[in-house]
DNA sequence: ATCATGACTAATG
DNA sequence: CCATTAGCCATGA
């Protein structure tokens, strides 16, 4: 686990219930404003699905993105969460 | 040290 | 709006 990694996590984890944010907002509460797609590199591993909620992570244009489960988990996720 | 790889982004045509 | 291009950065081989 690198130091960066444990970073990105702890980010994502505070992304409140019912919301998303995106790979940019990750990498600029970091720290590293341009590191959006190392952001997207160390979420790919995920290894913390179960804590980590990084089906709340989407691309800045709005799109889906990618989803270690598949995107249409993914969005089931955020449609279910935006329910609730 | 160098190179390729991505769940990316912004700019350009 | 869609496609292409270049820029970006941590990681592993």
């Amino acid at each position: 686990m690198t130091e960066f990694e444990k970073e990105v996590l702890k980010a994502v984890v505070k992304i409140p219930f019912g919301e998303t944010r995106t790979y940019k907002w990750v990498a600029e509460k970091i720290k590293r404003p341009r590191a959006y797609r190392a952001v997207a590199n160390a979420l790919r591993k995920n290894p913390y699905l179960l804590v980590a909620p990084c089906h709340r992570v989407i691309k800045s244009c709005g799109d889906i993105g990618g989803y270690s489960q598949g995107q249409a988990q993914k969005k089931r996720l955020i449609k279910l969460e935006k329910t609730i």
